[in-house]
DNA sequence: GTGAAAGCGCTAACAC
DNA sequence: GTGTTAGCGCTTTCAC
């Protein structure tokens, strides 16, 4: 019984010595470098496929000095944002004989930092990560300090020095909120996600600059946050909506949120876009299921994970060079959930 | 700079050092095992502490025999159901001290072969697996028998001996369909995932077993074959009901499916239930969203991820019993999305 | 109680 | 071209 993870326990040594030449031999016709005679590589090649040889990768990491392995903390895997982001870069990494690593902040700077330890002691050779907080980061900071490769995914943390890859979020939320306003909303709700993330600040600030831009009071009672979750995003929506003065219009930060939102206005029986326009940061299936399909802002996903894995296989290659910080622009998609504010009044 | 994963570099001989005392002391002291006299102990622990010692895993795995590292490979990370099992699965290995390497299939058994191979030489500790096919999965039983822990999850493979965690889908399916059955349907269409697929088969069983019991012919024609994707359950709905006799009610057996046939019915101009009655494998978010509510077959979908870790865990803890195999039960929720055919012949 | 020493499987100088 | 050898960082007999 083996229990080693090779098939018979088959070394390089056992290779060695049915081919007849020494480990060392063996290792360079395995790993093709050095000097190795024809004849000699093909034997041994030959001998190490009858045998089943597979190379024991902890043992080449323990010499080389790490795995093959690179770490990925999304802040929540089951976010389909993330969940996309996760597929994309295994598959891309994968191309590279890298395996992925995932293991899921859950928003808690804690964890995140208890994660991170534990892959930086499995010798993993990079990180990709979002960071649960855009200042609580000593952790990071050390991590790059250290030299080690990291690329941030999704959002920045302050003082890190790496390379990034992130959409334009500030100017999404402010292309979401010009839309209502050019729609006669003034009484614009915002659900958000706690304010240590960092695209939850740069959407705030998207909605505030929009606001003010338009000479429009920043409320900060119709300033709503919540976890990123369905539920949560449910309680936080019937505390917005539940006042005499309700607003007429909502933006949501993510897609979670946003599906959150329109179980929650349903259960109020508010009628979308009838009594409250809707527009939503981050594009999803459901959005075009409903009826009316829901406006969003889309990010271009497909684009995120394979660049962040292609910035970190560079450093990985040895790419000495400032740290390169990607941004995405982001897509307005009109589709059905805003109306507008000023024919409601002309109908009342 | 260091490159090695552990700050500073710090290793176990440096520890020894500053703590006077052996390597094999100090090792003694931080795993705390065998004997050591308590003030040594308690000066070693404060030297590694001061140090930032963090121990090597390579090292320790390539000495102790395996990384503490479990592979997870799911049809398909992006699919909701494998999302949240991930989730599930890395918070509870998470507490026995083990990451989870993320190696998505994608449905394709060349791709699980390669994957488990690469597993395979980088000495994870055991695998978690959705087998692709039930049957072409020599791979995996040459794994088993070389005595690798495996759990298999969502679906089994034939002839391989291990652990697994799986659901009723024969008489899940068969609830739905006998759900149809009684509200009269008699020509309820099928839209089902590729054969060699575990759940594909059984639930078709349980299609296949409902109609029998009812005396009800088969009709191949009513019976579509699709990849589980939103995008091929379109065109796969399409095909199904672009005919003159049309069925009167439709079963999918995943939750991307159930979407996909959403949008293909609503895009046919088909109201369900009024047209078309629909039940669907899987609860999902979307399903009390859209109008009526879609009636759906549920998993224990919380279950699955831990106790699989949990059989898993065992089997590394030495534990030495027949294999066990776990089935959950499924639940018929009765939303709005099937009303009776008589209905409608009456009005019409 | 503690230390010396061997060795996990592999790679890479350095000899020849 | 090929072999010898040292050693990655750690654990674990076996002495004392």
């Amino acid at each position: 019984m083996d229990r080693t993870g090779n098939r018979k326990g088959v070394t390089l040594k056992d290779v060695a010595a049915a081919a007849k030449v020494s480990r060392a031999t063996a290792a360079r016709a395995l790993n093709s470098y050095g000097y190795v005679g024809d004849d000699t590589a093909v034997r041994v090649l030959e001998v190490a496929d009858s045998l089943g040889y597979r190379a024991n990768r902890v043992a080449q990491a323990l010499r080389r000095g790490k795995l093959p392995l690179i770490g990925f903390l999304p802040g929540d895997i089951q976010n389909p944002f993330f969940a996309r982001i996760a597929h994309d870069l295994e598959a891309e990494l994968r191309k590279h004989g890298h395996n992925l690593v995932i293991a899921s902040s859950e928003e808690s700077v804690a964890q995140e930092r208890e994660l991170l330890e534990s892959l930086r002691s499995l010798s993993v050779r990079g990180f990709i990560l979002a960071p649960t907080s855009a200042s609580d980061n000593q952790h990071i900071v050390n991590l790059a300090k250290d030299g080690a490769p990291i690329v941030l995914i999704d959002r920045v943390a302050e003082n890190v020095r790496c390379d990034s890859v992130v959409v334009d979020n500030e100017g999404g939320a402010r292309e979401a909120m010009e839309y209502l306003i050019a729609n006669g909303h003034r009484r614009i709700a915002l659900l958000r996600d706690e304010s240590r993330i960092f695209t939850a600040q740069e959407r705030f600030a998207g909605y505030r600059n929009a606001l003010k831009a338009h000479g429009i009071g920043l409320d900060e009672s119709l300033v709503g946050v919540s976890r990123s979750t369905v539920e949560h995003a449910i309680e936080a929506t019937i505390r917005l909506f539940s006042r005499r003065d309700r607003p007429t219009a909502l933006f949501t930060v993510d897609s979670l949120m946003t599906q959150g939102a329109l179980l929650a206005l349903r259960s109020m029986g508010l009628a979308i876009p009838r009594d409250v326009s809707l527009v939503g940061f981050d594009d999803f299936d459901l959005a075009t299921f409903t009826d009316p399909q829901i406006t969003v802002v889309a990010q271009p996903i497909a684009e995120l994970g394979p660049r962040a894995a292609q910035l970190l296989i560079e450093r990985l290659d040895g790419k000495k060079v400032a740290p390169r910080h990607v941004r995405f622009p982001t897509r307005l998609v009109v589709r059905g959930s805003v109306a507008p504010v000023a024919k409601k009044r002309l109908k009342g």
